[in-house]
DNA sequence: CGACCTTTGAAGCGC
DNA sequence: GCGCTTCAAAGGTCG
């Protein structure tokens, strides 16, 4: 499979931050080696124009499809690619004009050791688009929208910082409280807000549950808003952050929108049962990229199902261009940057298992058993050319094939 | 009501 | 280091 970094899952501490890093002596060969040309920019931004416009229209993808092979060795080429990517993006890839629009955090790496970081870093830390919105934006969570002005929870003097540092020796610590090894308070800007995915969208083309729900529910961010209301919601840290669940197990995004916060009773029975919000992964690039093309799947295919919609997503996936792709592995990699910020102690493994808190929890203790078995036997089936599963057989019947070929 | 389905990628764990 | 397993999102479907 494609990865970002081909170092093996530590791409977390990709050196993507390492750019304005020059006391990273190690990182400086890098750096200029990585030095992120004009003509890079301009291709990777005519490769995002490829992509609105594929999006917008099946034939030039049926053009590109032709042109390139889903067969082409994707692991092999990803990670070619991606050694390439993680070049550009070390060289400057978000330092550029091009995406100064780009609403992410500039985050010294959260990684090193010591964290040294030359005082020039401390410049960046919040990019705020100003106008126009980068076609990646639409799948950030990390919103304008978002960014400002604070929520009423937390002193107003907060939302007027801007910069996010995980190495306290700078001021950081001073403006964010950061405890030794643990999570600080995080401006609002670094919350993991939401936007709307599709704001470009058209309305039509969704089925009413959808364009009713798109603006409030599915089209923002997983990050569940009920969390930026008050105690009940909050990161036991005072952190705001999207991928904390809520003890319901359901991201309450359109409560929160509406305005409608509280469901009765629903929060009689959590009280009852005080749960530790449970703090979910972050996404990777494949679910960045299904975030934000599920809906146009859904408006092309007019299907629901997400079973069907997923494997949709997942040809095309393989059949996006390795820029195309590269802006989500660039994404997920911002996103597991700014999760492991918030929550240095998390792991995978907290929401592995029992002793989860809140339902997602619960429903991963109950689910925990059967899983493991439904893997076996899956492979087992799999393996010994056993029956299909009812989605197998529905996905060829009823996903268009034009839609499958993608 | 809850499990299942489906996808890819990240991460944890055992060997 | 490799392979396996789990989880992340989504929502319709099914028992």
């Amino acid at each position: 499979m494609p990865q970002l970094s081909s170092g093996g899952g530590d791409d977390l501490g990709a050196n993507d931050e390492m750019i304005s890093f020059k006391d990273e002596g190690e990182q400086e060969e890098k750096i200029q080696e990585n030095a992120f040309t004009e003509r890079d920019l301009a291709d990777l931004k005519s490769s995002l124009v490829n992509e609105s416009e594929i999006n917008q229209s099946p034939n030039a993808a049926a053009v590109r499809r032709g042109q390139q092979s889903e067969e082409r060795g994707f692991p092999d080429k990803h990670r070619d690619h991606l050694e390439g990517v993680s070049k550009q993006q070390d060289g400057g890839l978000y330092k550029s004009p091009a995406y100064s629009g780009y609403p992410f955090l500039m985050l010294p790496d959260p990684y090193l050791p010591n964290s040294s970081v030359s005082p020039s870093s401390n410049k960046v830390s919040v990019v705020q688009q100003s106008h126009g919105m980068h076609p990646l934006t639409s799948l950030l969570p990390y919103s304008n929208d978002h960014f400002s002005p604070s929520p009423p929870h937390l002193p107003t003097d907060m939302s007027q910082k801007t910069g996010v540092h995980r190495h306290q020796s700078q001021d950081l610590s001073g403006y964010y409280s950061l405890p030794p090894g643990g999570v600080g308070q995080i401006t609002p800007s670094m919350s993991w807000q939401s936007q709307p995915v599709y704001p470009g969208l058209s309305p039509c083309g969704f089925r009413q549950s959808y364009s009713a729900n798109l603006p409030s529910a599915s089209s923002y961010s997983r990050f569940p808003h009920s969390l930026m209301l008050g105690p009940s919601g909050m990161h036991p840290t005072g952190i705001p952050h999207p991928a904390i669940v809520p003890p319901t197990g359901k991201q309450e995004h359109d409560q929160y929108d509406r305005g409608m916060y509280v469901k009765p009773q629903v929060e009689t029975k959590r009280e009852k049962e005080p749960k530790k919000p449970v703090i979910k992964k972050p996404l990777n690039a494949f679910m960045l990229y299904m975030k934000e093309m599920r809906a146009k799947v859904i408006a092309e295919c007019t299907l629901k199902e997400s079973a069907a919609i997923n494997q949709i997503l997942g040809r095309r996936w393989h059949a996006l261009t390795r820029e195309e792709q590269a802006k989500y592995y660039e994404l997920a990699r911002k996103e597991r940057q700014l999760h492991m910020q918030l929550y240095p102690t998390w792991s995978a493994r907290d929401n592995y298992e029992a002793g989860l808190s809140g339902v997602a929890g619960e429903k991963n203790k109950a689910d925990w058993g059967k899983r493991k078995r439904r893997k076996r036997e899956k492979q087992q089936d799999s393996n010994t050319g056993g029956k299909r599963s009812a989605f197998a057989t529905f996905k060829e019947e009823a996903v268009p094939a034009q839609l499958l070929q993608i």
